[in-house]
DNA sequence: TTATATTACTGACCACCAGTTATTTAAAGA
DNA sequence: TCTTTAAATAACTGGTGGTCAGTAATATAA
C-alpha cells in the first residue's frame, strides 16, 4: 500500500477542526471551479490529495459540506453588507449594496437558491439546527444594520429582509441559465432572455417593497 | 428474450407524439411521487413498463423531460390563472390568485425554481428555444390578463410579471425545506423557520410592488 | 523500549445514476 | 415471402454518494 497522502493524522480536537476547515476551503475552490451540479466528493478528495472516505469522517453527507459552506458565506456576506451600509441611506443605494455584496462571492447565490429545496435535505437534524441558528443570527445582524441604514424599526427591517431574501434568490436565478452569447438565437428569444436582468429586477422591486413598508400597507 | 413491454411500435409521427406524451404523463406521475432529486430515468422507464433506452429516442436528456414538463405546467398554470382573474380586481385578490393557481400543481414550483440553474443546462439549443418561446407566450398571456385585471398598461404588466415570477419562485423555496413537524426543535429555531410563510411573503410584497408600479416610481 | 489499544485513514465495494450502443425484432413496403 | 427500416432492448460505460474491512499512525501502559 503506497504511503498515505495524509502525512499527519488529526488526533486532537484542534487538529480535527483545522482538517474540517481545510476541507471547506478546498470545497469552496472545487465549487467555484466546477459549479454546484458537477461538484463531487471524489473531485473534492482529489483536490485535497486524500481519500474520499476521509471526507465522511468530518461531514456526514455531501449536503453537509454545502450547508457548512453556506454558513461561512452568509457570515462573510453579512460582514461585507454591514460594511457597505451607513446611516440614512437612500433606498436605492441600500438595495444596490445588498445586490453587489451578494455578488462578491459568485458561489453564494447558487448555494442560497438550493438551500431549502436541496441542501437542507440529506443533512442531520443537528447540523440543520446549527445552520438555522447561524442564519437567524445573520438575519438579526442584517436587520440591525438595515434599521440604521434605512431608519426603519426592527420589526420593519425583519419584514423587509423576509421579502428581500426570496426576491434576491428568485432574481438571481434568472442569471443562472446557460451561457448563450455565442449561440445563434432568434431575435425574439434573445430579447426575451435579455428582458430578465437580475440586478434591475431586484433593486427596482426591492425599492418598491421598502416604499410599501414605509407607507404602512 | 421475454416479450417486449411495448406491444406496438411507434412508427407514424402521430404515434411518436403519442408516445412522447405518454412519457411526459408518466414523468409527471413519477415526479409527483418521488420529487425532483429522486427522479430517475430508470424509475420513469419502470413506471412506463419499457426500457430506459427508449426514453432517449424521444428526449435527448433527463433535463429535456423536465423542460417539456415545465412547458406543459406553465401552460396549465397560465390557463388556470386567467380563469381566476376578472376585470378590476383588488391587488390582494390578484396576488392570492397568482399564488393559489401556482399551487394547484405541486410540481410546478419545484420545477420553476430549478429551471434556470439546473434544467436549462444539459438540453439542446433547439429544445431551449422552443421552451423559451413557449414561456414568452405564456408571459404575454399573463400580461394581457393582468392588464385587464389590475387596469395596468401592457408595459406595466410586463414589468410586474418580471418581478412576480422571481418573487414567487424565491418565496416558494422557503416552503421546500425538509418536513420538520415531528422533530424536536429548539423554540428559537422553530420560530425562525415558521417566520417564513411563502404565501404571506409573496402576496404582501407582490401588493407592495403593484403599489409601486401604480405610483410610477 | 516494547507491546497494546485506539482510531484516523484508505480505497475497494455496493447500489445506483445518466447516457450509449450492438443487437434484436416489429412492421411497412415491394 | 423477403427486404428494409428503425423502434426497442438490455448490457454496457464511466461515473456517483456513501460504506466498511483492513491498514497503519500514534497515544498509552508496562
Amino acid at each position: 500500500m503506497p504511503p498515505t497522502a495524509i502525512t499527519k493524522r488529526a488526533r486532537s480536537e484542534d487538529q480535527k477542526l483545522e482538517r474540517r476547515e481545510a476541507i471547506l476551503s478546498a470545497a469552496n475552490d472545487h465549487l467555484t471551479a466546477v459549479g454546484f451540479e458537477a461538484f463531487s466528493m471524489a473531485g473534492l478528495a482529489k483536490g485535497l490529495g486524500f481519500s474520499k472516505g476521509t471526507l465522511y469522517l468530518y461531514f456526514r453527507t455531501r449536503e453537509e459540506v454545502f450547508l457548512a459552506l453556506c454558513e461561512l458565506k452568509m457570515t462573510a456576506w453579512s460582514s461585507a453588507f454591514k460594511q457597505a451600509l451607513h446611516p440614512n441611506m437612500q433606498a436605492n443605494e441600500y438595495c444596490e449594496a445588498a445586490f453587489s455584496t451578494a455578488q462578491l462571492d459568485p458561489a453564494l447565490l447558487p448555494l442560497l437558491m438550493r438551500l431549502n429545496a436541496v441542501i437542507e435535505h440529506n443533512v442531520s437534524i443537528e447540523a440543520l439546527i446549527i445552520a438555522k441558528r447561524s442564519m437567524r443570527n445573520q438575519f438579526a445582524q442584517f436587520a440591525e444594520a438595515t434599521s440604521t441604514a434605512l431608519t426603519l424599526t426592527t420589526e420593519q427591517s425583519l419584514d423587509l429582509l423576509r421579502a428581500l431574501m426570496p426576491l434576491l434568490v428568485g432574481a438571481a436565478q434568472t442569471d443562472q441559465g446557460p451561457a448563450l452569447q455565442d449561440e445563434e438565437l432568434p431575435a425574439d428569444i434573445r430579447e426575451f432572455i435579455n428582458s430578465f436582468d437580475a440586478r434591475q429586477t431586484f433593486t427596482t422591486n426591492a425599492c418598491r417593497i421598502i416604499q410599501g413598508i414605509r407607507a404602512g400597507d
